[in-house]
DNA sequence: ATAAATGCAAAACTTTTGCACCCGA
DNA sequence: TCGGGTGCAAAAGTTTTGCATTTAT
């Protein structure tokens, strides 16, 4: 449980990890992520795929978003900001809306407890689902929507 | 896909895993759930709370709280509240204060899409962690806490 | 009587882990 | 060289499902 910051050395499968998920818009899960990197590296392993998202996550690097789904879903930017879950086709957006640390506030006043922050994510349409004949609801595996 | 309003017929165990939910202010794992029914029901299968939880979700009766955890939460209140999270020992608790529509809107502005709702948490610190000497990090296996 | 609901166990799925080998610093 | 990283496969853990039987209506 102490150093967090082991000393890490440099890996092409981790570097590899990164660049896929700083390089989509897309909120991808790790099965995705893994396939993504097996066009460089092909017979890079899942787990080593997962190990790498745990170090990346822990570094600060990335986030993981948990919706619903089963799967977890990953975000290249670790920044905090908002997600919409479009409820017809289950993928993900970013929201350009600036964080509310006031909601913090309120709900430590609420609550009479230390509030160190939140996580919010807005259920709506997407524009693809919001067209005319939208499209099946579920494409293919959906991993990287 | 069509009608998700099948005829239930009533049965003992989706009584008691309601009453169980609804008995409870905690946010309880499936397991624990499942141990609570077992007290009344001894030989209810864990496949059949599953079911049930399901259907009740469905049903709107309940909620399913998914937070970063391998397992799921459910939520015998299914009226819109928001949570805070303990990041020490990772009890759920209901944080009381009013629902933010304004959100919606201001997501729905941001992002050009239809915005159904939200779902908001809190992170903190509960009372109990906030103690002065802190209990253990994981108190036994925490599914109902 | 009819079909929903159950118990049981196997299966499905995602994620983690043990271990021998590899490789970056 | 030294220990972190990897690939592989087995394991772990949660949730789902197939099927014969039970049970509510």
């Amino acid at each position: 449980m102490l150093n967090q910051l082991a000393k890490r050395r440099q890996s092409r499968q981790r570097d590899t990890v990164l660049k896929v998920l700083r390089g989509t818009k897309s909120h991808p899960t790790a099965d995705w992520i893994y396939e993504q990197v097996k066009r460089e590296i092909p017979n890079v392993s899942l787990g080593t795929v997962y190990r790498n998202l745990r170090l990346l996550k822990e570094a600060g690097e990335i986030l993981e978003l948990d919706f619903g789904a089963a799967q977890s879903r990953f975000d290249g930017n670790p920044k905090p900001h908002y997600h919409l879950v479009c409820v017809s086709c289950g993928s993900v957006l970013d929201v350009d809306m600036p964080v509310k640390r006031s909601l913090d506030e309120e709900a430590s006043e609420s609550s009479g407890l230390k509030v160190l922050g939140h996580r919010l994510e807005f259920y709506g349409v997407c524009s693809r689902c919001a067209e005319p004949t939208p499209p099946s609801q579920n494409s293919s595996k959906m991993g990287s929507i």
